[in-house]
DNA sequence: GATATACGCTACGACTCGTAGCGAAAGAGC
DNA sequence: GCTCTTTCGCTACGAGTCGTAGCGTATATC
């Protein structure tokens, strides 16, 4: 995305750079907030100049938006044989990646930038939002096949439970973490998955 | 909280001008977002002076946070007769807050710099979030007195409920609001109110 | 009146964003 | 080997912002 096509002809680029910078970019994040950022500082921890932060993306919130997507392409959803498990499991990970001072401050960073720059909201959802629903999907996927749900009755309806799950599940998340600054204790996220796990089993079995 | 004695004996300061910064803190947030505020943006569409705004806060931060705090503070919690009732106008009045876009705009920007900004993080805590939480006390208060929910068994148990219902409800409404960009219709409401009620009642009548 | 504060205005230093221009480096293609 | 193209680091720049300071004036209390 960043660099689609390579160049073709010229001097290529520092592979190790794009890595570097967004590595730098986190870094920072974390110091120093979104507000403290500057692109000057991330090219010194990164060790390039400021030119090629530029050379690289149009903007600092491009590089954000990349800086925390690679963040979050790191969750995984384990087939651990029960959905409580497998919840737990994810929870957990989204729980101690959010623990981490850098994500925190860049999630919430970014959020805060989308929510006046339609642009840059539609960005986020694409490279961040859309593609962790995966995860939603792919657990209830192994319940279906377990058995521990039953199949979804039509496709729209399936559609809209994957998203009031996610926003349920990566909202309360987030908000005990980052607005509460609370952390997750395994007590808790026992407590929560269990808070999650009644409804969803019931109105999976009598749907309506 | 901002002038917290009045000036004894020089000129005293415009009463007025208080609320027309804070409207117009909002309101520009609204339309340029934290990164694109500035202090004499504001200061022109209160009409007043700049050096006005730094003679009653500190900061921008200081600033914007009496700005959101003074506009969560019209929430309430109305005993309608049952606990579905009540939920569903509280959250109600909630999503039609953060639908305003002076709001998300505030909201979001204010949790994103208080994560590296410790002393603006207590602030916010103890300025927005903390005072919130009485909702879910009256609620609670109100359900228990009706029989829909038994008396809570101990005092920290209590407690602990009190912050898992708070970040489960404002975490689920705000990530839909705010970060899918998905409006709260009565439906979602609804729906999201019977997920909160099912074991809300069930681990009421049986604890443990 | 004398005093003390708030007010609006202007100017300022320090800082950041994002861009431009320079010479040099590192590959591709002939 | 030689040319062409792109990237690199460096420096400098214009525009804009934060937060402060100084000035003269307005408006209250003592």
């Amino acid at each position: 995305m960043t660099a689609p096509a390579g160049p073709r002809k010229g001097r290529p680029r520092n592979a190790d750079a794009d890595g570097a910078i967004l590595a730098a970019t986190r870094e920072a994040l974390a110091e120093l907030g979104w507000g403290g950022l500057t692109m000057g500082d991330v090219a010194v921890r990164a060790g390039v100049a400021k030119t090629t932060l530029y050379r690289r993306w149009p903007s600092k919130n491009e590089l954000v938006v990349a800086a925390v997507a690679e963040q979050l392409d790191g969750l995984e959803m384990a087939d651990l044989g029960s959905l409580r498990a497998d919840i737990e499991a994810v929870v957990t990970q989204f729980a101690a990646l959010l623990s981490a001072p850098e994500t925190q401050a860049a999630l919430l960073a970014l959020f805060a930038e989308a929510t006046r720059d339609p642009l840059l909201r539609q960005r986020v959802r694409e490279a961040i939002i859309e593609p962790q629903k995966r995860l939603v999907i792919a657990g209830r996927a192994a319940a279906q096949a377990r058995g521990e749900l039953v199949a979804d009755t039509c496709e729209e309806m399936a559609r809209a439970s994957v998203d009031i799950i996610f926003d349920t599940v990566a909202g309360t998340v987030v908000h005990r973490m980052l607005v509460s600054g609370e952390p997750a204790t395994t007590e808790w996220i026992s407590a929560f998955t269990t808070l999650l796990l009644h409804p969803l089993t019931e109105i999976s079995a009598q749907p309506g």
